[in-house]
DNA sequence: ATAAATATTTGGAACGTTCCAATTATGTCA
DNA sequence: TGACATAATTGGAACGTTCCAAATATTTAT
């Protein structure tokens, strides 16, 4: 096992060139001759040379850490894992690598991993912030020249860039689609209220009951945690109600899911009894029973999108704050009772699943 | 925006101290008088002093960046997603960074993004390796003294610590309670033949029907892609036999799910008509229908466990390699046909889903 | 063959930190 | 008070790289 590290200095002298002709090499210049290239290469391989980043980042004292954070608030939601994914996609093509770390909607855990992300010298942030984040906790970056992008959820006030799923859309074609099938008392059930992405669906569902023609009732919007538990709890509300909803349209799938939990408890069924649709189209959306209907965002897609911009900001050495909203689709499944789909091998996959 | 760095000189101006003591103060070294120290840290607050992880590490020269690396290969798979969350979990707490990355079972892409994060500097690397991953390929790694641990996949020949889950037992119990319901022609579905962890399944369920009293026979393992489109294959495969089984064990759980599919397609119910057990128990298995009767191998469990081993090595400063395997336990739910379920609010999830 | 141009190489100095040995301040004991 | 121990502080040197200005080698044009 050897203890000293190689450095550009025993590769100098090994292929009898000096350090700074080394250093040229590794930068792939073009001022250096070919056959000192090739040598300083083949010495390089031979004494198994690592590039000590750490210290190139030092002298050039720019931001070219080539490392990007990615901080999410909950990587067991597939959704997130998705997301995570498609930034790996291009930052990893673009020579970059990602720090990820999960903030389970702790604040603090999010200020302290994104304070240690700067300390290694990130280049670039993509976060998709916890409940509650001050728009003013990623000030600091972007004054130090550090580009951030906002993911999923948004940030009114900070000034940085974000990307967002068109929320207000998504809504509209789902309450749209739910009138169509000849609902006329609609619920708007999970979410809690404090929240940008809440009042961007709100805004959306009232925005679809306008455009069916439907009066918008104060009773039939039910908030909730944004959860499988809280779901049930919304139905339940829904439910008692003097006269209930025939339709429910959820803040988003984990609350979908709650509420055909919620339904089957009082012996109604999803999809047959009572229309839901979710939102979010999360992977498990289309293989539960009965599949679910609901919008769906492309997490993945939102991941590469970020990336990319981040990307591009770090490059252009400025970050111009740009807000761009990704389309969103309705996928019609079992669940708001208008799907027909075969029983069997019907179904397909969006994607194949490697097992391990 | 301030261009420039604000470095420990800087501080120590301001505060009319030596750099060296900044220095101590940073780190909370108790040579320095409490006054001293006092002041250093409000100028620190106030002229918004970040710490160059870089520039220490570089002097320290040894591995102390605090970056753990954690290569998986495939993030999509909540699995692997989970086992990630894990590490995360015990890696934060102690300090550390995660540098995450996918390799989607290309060995080119791990054997990159491995390379980038030694030029990082990791302290330590966590990898489920990528299929007919080179046991060789870490040899440098350990050569310089960065612990490896691998998870989940083991690595016949490499010298490092790995951490599996006990496969043999896992399929053991599953052939049992199979055996135990009356089944007596049971198939072994999915999986690359070439794999340690196919080894290891295919063992435990030879085991296990020796146990339970059963006979072998060859015909009745099915090896294919683990994948649900591999299940489906497979078990058109099993039901065009002679003799057809009336259950199965499926290398995993989307080998599983591909099962229900191609039986569904020819009319059978998986749970009442044939019998299937799953391996891994991903998140999807409980909400599926039937819910999948697997078993279930705590990823979170398995990457806490291995953070924990890391962190030991790196601590200690050898890396003494260690195997350990993990328990498993058979999880019943309904596509064995021995689940008794309630249809409503009967199952109860395993975790509070937070939605977004 | 020589000047001018071009191609290649090269020693420091710097980046922001930690470590070491050495220095200065403070306290204690006789 | 002096001598000594102890507490606190400090100025370089070093870590492995890149950058710069300058030096040297090679061509080209005359």
């Amino acid at each position: 096992m050897t203890k000293a590290r190689v450095t550009v200095i025993d590769i100098a002298k090994a292929a009898g060139v000096s350090k700074s002709t080394v250093s040229l090499v590794l930068q792939g210049s073009s001022l250096v001759n070919e056959a000192t290239r090739a040598k300083v290469n083949a010495v390089m391989r031979d004494l198994g040379y690592v590039y000590n980043r750490g210290a190139a980042n030092l002298r050039q004292a720019g931001a070219k850490s080539r490392i990007i954070g990615v901080v999410v608030n909950d990587l067991t939601n597939s959704f997130f894992a998705e997301l995570a994914v498609g930034v790996d996609m291009v930052v990893q093509s673009a020579g970059f690598v990602q720090f990820l770390s999960n903030t389970g909607e702790s604040i603090d855990r999010q200020r302290e991993v994104v304070a240690s992300m700067r300390e290694h010298g990130i280049s670039g942030l993509i976060v998709s912030p916890a409940r509650a984040t001050d728009a003013a906790d990623f000030k600091p970056l972007v004054a130090a020249g550090i580009p951030v992008v906002v993911v999923v959820r948004n940030l009114p006030g900070a000034k940085v860039s974000s990307i967002v799923s068109d929320n207000r859309a998504g809504m509209v074609s789902a309450v749209k689609h739910l009138a169509g099938l000849g609902h006329k008392r609609i619920a708007f059930l999970g979410g809690f209220p404090d929240t940008a992405v809440f009042d961007d669906r709100l805004a959306g569902y009232r925005n679809g009951l306008e455009a069916a023609g439907l009066d918008y009732h104060e009773e039939l919007v039910i908030s909730s945690a944004p959860s499988r538990a809280g779901g049930v709890e919304a139905i339940g509300k829904a439910i008692a109600l003097g006269r209930r909803p025939t339709a429910a349209v959820c803040f988003n799938d984990a609350v979908a899911f709650g509420v055909c939990d919620g339904l089957r408890a009082r012996r109604l069924e999803p999809g047959a009894d009572f229309a839901v649709v979710g939102f979010d189209d999360v992977i498990e959306a289309q293989a539960a029973v009965p599949a679910l209907t609901t919008v769906s965002v492309d997490p993945q897609g939102i991941g590469r999108r970020g990336a990319q911009m981040l990307l591009k900001q770090i490059n252009a050495g400025k970050a111009e704050a740009e807000t761009v909203t990704t389309a969103v689709r309705l996928v019609v499944r079992e669940s708001c009772g208008a799907g027909k789909t075969a029983p069997a091998m019907g179904r397909q996959e969006r994607k194949i699943e490697t097992g391990r």
